[in-house]
DNA sequence: CATGGGATTGACT
DNA sequence: GTCAATCCCATGC
């Protein structure tokens, strides 16, 4: 996946993000929900301009944004469009891959589908934390591989995004159809031609 | 420098 | 369905 993977619209990268493979520390998982955030609307951090925490979506596409969440949980982005645009995608569930029982470690968990199936949940898996904020995903050692085989024609279910209290009119939140470590509320038709 | 709130999760009623 | 945990950062004095 060369650079220009990620310096397109923000919506194209999230959808485009679903089937790849998210790796770090021995473990990896195919990326099976993501959200898009733009700084034109205001669910996104970057909507009102840059800070401190959120220049790194406002930097160039391709890079690591992890940042805090409730206190507890790190929740991973990555970076998208040009230099000077605040975008990016939250990755927000994985299948898991390789290093399952490392990642059962991680969490502390047996239950393969409680492993990834949540933003704060994957990057507990993986060991993505603030350390690995503004990383260059083509450098690692947090990295990002196109979709596998069986992956190439994933069919997406679109909804909105979750957890947030403004802009929830904008479906930006992308599954992966038939997929079960989709983080709940699982939206409408999920389950549906492929389950 | 003090304070408030959040792109969540897990435990509990 | 409700609710607490807990820390970083943005904002305001």
């Amino acid at each position: 996946m060369g650079p220009e993977f990620y310096d397109r619209p923000v919506v194209l990268v999230a959808q485009d993000l679903v089937g790849c493979v998210l790796a770090h520390a021995g473990t990896s998982g195919v990326i099976v929900e993501t959200e898009a955030y733009h700084q034109s609307e205001p669910a996104a951090h970057s909507f009102g301009g840059r800070t401190e925490r959120n220049r790194i979506i406002f930097g160039p596409p391709g890079r690591t944004y992890v940042y805090r969440s409730y206190g507890i949980h790190a929740l991973f982005n990555v970076s998208a469009m040009r230099d000077g645009i605040g975008a990016g995608v939250l990755v927000r569930a994985l299948e898991p891959v390789d290093g399952v029982d490392l990642m059962r470690a991680r969490r502390g968990l047996q239950r393969e589908l409680d492993l990834c199936s949540g933003p704060g949940k994957l990057t507990q898996a993986l060991d993505i934390e603030l350390k690995d904020n503004n990383q260059d995903l083509l450098a690692g050692p947090v990295t990002i591989a196109p979709r596998p085989p069986g992956w190439e024609q994933v069919e997406l279910v679109s909804g909105p995004r979750i957890g947030i209290t403004r802009a929830m009119d904008l479906p930006w939140r992308f599954c992966a159809r038939g997929n079960r470590n989709v983080s709940k509320p699982w939206p409408p038709g999920l389950l549906d031609g492929a389950g």
